[in-house]
DNA sequence: GGCTGGCACTCGGTAAACTTGAGTGCCAGG
DNA sequence: CCTGGCACTCAAGTTTACCGAGTGCCAGCC
């Protein structure tokens, strides 16, 4: 339902690109809405009969003419209706589309999923790709932030077995990483709790990128001990480069797409998941909220359109949400998805989270 | 078992399960063989010149009816040639498949990973999961031991902001369990000390389960800090119950089947962990280490196979690899493959943890 | 007696011929 | 400039025919 109200973009035809007149844009918005709906290829007397053309089947024709010559539509073969292109989404989803409204019933599912969701971040993150690909019946994705400008706030070393200690390191933004290490010869308990103090002391403040040093501690034993944390410590650098990557309702691609190759196909990017985080991150750094098709460049994903949203926490970016489907997608409908649920998130996150209930 | 040199064995329809005789058990060995292989029913001609088969196609086809009568195998429509059942492949098996063995380029790939691998539990077992499907082209599973006998080895308190505390909790299986907390009233730093202590020094020995309890601290903010992160924990009760679960190479999925729609049920089943814990928890409960068709009773899995093996550390159950393909899958190699793996997970982690006595 | 080659038959799959109809481009007349 | 009309196109559906892999059955052979 976008019954196009703005006039926005206005006369000249001339054949270029940024420019559509009134009645090819909205020839050009009835092909793309019924494309969307249909999945096939749409022909100038339906086009005729939407809402907003007002002329005849025959006039349609030619303006799609226009358009094809311009590369927003396509025909899939000669006798055939006509099909948008990624630049037909495009001028769409920029110019053609109001921004979308979600139904009463996803709204309510959404106020629903913020009352009742709780539990730290990870939670949220996991468990807003559900709410996201039920939204949209879409594959979600969201990303958290990296570690990258995260503190050290403390270190504690906790005993395991005679043989094993775990060092565990609680980060600024509430992350907690931990790494396991051997003990050679059974140091004493007050050794390890020694060590323990030594490292909180010289690491809180610290960011994961280290230097994994801490000065002598007088103590033989206890300097052992910090050696060998910090070096375990050392492959948490790796860590802070990697965001938090959630990705929700992989099994709606398989209803997204009717060929069994384009799901593999797009599967396996979803499973790559430093790729998925550059991806939406490419798309948001050049301010956009949609990539269509090639625009994103990734080979395999040139039949997927994918919407992103950004998650400010208190201004800052704190991640993205994002989607992924199919280039004849339904764009309002999805773009308002993303949207709220990012801002909601967002407004989350800020706001605090308490542990329980 | 023994061979029954009853040519004719017409009266006892059900219950020749184990008792067929070697001819018929050649048949059905070639047919599964050459089925696995090509996807396509086979006819006798292809059976009889399969070697350990020495008969003519006339007697082969004499012999397939028997086969199809007890139910190894079906015919998709006369005239056609025959695929087996989830019998026949049960039969294959429980009674034809030699143990498998890995090719040398699989084992080498083994023997790679668990040089290479290294970090965290949680690391190792979310590799696993790669490793699996690259050896098999399947979908892995691989599940972790609950929390469900951990004990808490600490507890700390760490600020995050004036209005934020971790708490953090580190359980005998190496495990890191986090809750964030309100902080109402910004108590001092020193408070949050004595509250961190506080708890450590009544929660370590105690399981997830609880009772999340401490006795009076003296001080009346200590008191209210210990009980808002007692409360946070609570929530970690449910944690124990669901075990880790990581899933791997779903992309292979859409390699496996040609139906999208098959595909898209799958998905969704991997998608539940819950579900899958079941499956793969079930299968091992029953004793068995495959579980084809509908064995395992999920309505959606029908056209799969699952593969499972215990992972052991020290002789006890520490979790389990598994392994989603089609039912005609290449058993032998599958079960060889996740067989194996299990076996070096368990003897690499128990290398490095202790299971808590 | 059981195995085998031979034979008639079945029937899914493919290909060719034909039909259908949605859709197009073009054009002459309002 | 728009429109209705018209001839044309071509993918998809339908019909028909055919091929051949595969079967079941049987008479003869070892």
């Amino acid at each position: 339902m976008t019954p196009h109200a703005d006039p926005a973009p206005r006369a000249d035809a001339s054949g270029d690109d940024r420019a559509l007149n009134d009645r090819r844009a909205a020839i050009l918005e009835a092909v793309v809405n019924q494309y969307i709906g249909t999945a096939e290829p749409v022909g100038s007397s339906h086009v005729a009969d939407a809402p907003g053309v007002q002329v005849s089947s025959a006039t349609v024709r030619s303006e799609m003419v226009a358009l094809e010559r311009d590369g927003f539509l396509v025909q899939p073969h000669t006798s055939a209706g006509r099909i948008p292109t990624d630049k037909g989404y495009r001028f769409f989803v920029d110019h053609l589309t109001a921004p979308g409204v979600l139904g009463p019933l996803q709204r309510r599912q959404v106020a629903q999923f913020f009352d009742q969701v709780h539990g730290e971040i990870e939670t949220v993150l996991e468990r807003a790709t559900g709410l996201l690909s039920n939204l949209t019946s879409y594959a979600a994705v969201v990303v958290g932030p990296s570690h990258e400008s995260a503190t050290i706030r403390s270190a504690q070393l906790v005993g395991l077995s005679p043989q094993h200690a775990l060092i565990v390191v609680v980060l600024s933004d509430g992350a907690v990483e931990k790494r396991t290490i051997d003990l050679e010869n059974e140091p004493a308990a007050e050794d390890l709790a020694a060590a323990g103090a030594h490292l909180d002391a010289h690491l809180v403040g610290r960011t994961l990128r280290g230097p994994w040093t801490a000065p002598p501690s007088g103590s033989r034993p206890v300097d052992h001990l910090v050696a060998s944390s910090l070096s375990a410590l050392e492959s948490l650098g790796g860590e802070l480069e990697s965001d938090q990557v959630f990705v929700g309702g992989p099994a709606r691609l398989a209803e997204s797409f009717e060929a069994v190759e384009t799901v593999r196909s797009v599967l396996s990017i979803l499973e790559q998941q430093l790729v998925v985080v550059t991806l939406l991150r490419d798309v948001l750094n050049r301010g956009l909220s949609v990539a269509i098709g090639t625009e994103h460049g990734y080979e395999p994903l040139s039949s997927c359109a994918v919407v992103v949203a950004p998650v400010l926490v208190d201004g800052h970016n704190f991640g993205a949400v994002g989607l992924l489907g199919p280039t004849r997608m339904d764009y309002p409908r999805t773009m308002a998805a993303v949207h709220v649920v990012g801002e909601r998130l967002g407004e989350r996150l800020a706001g605090g989270h308490d542990g329980g209930h």
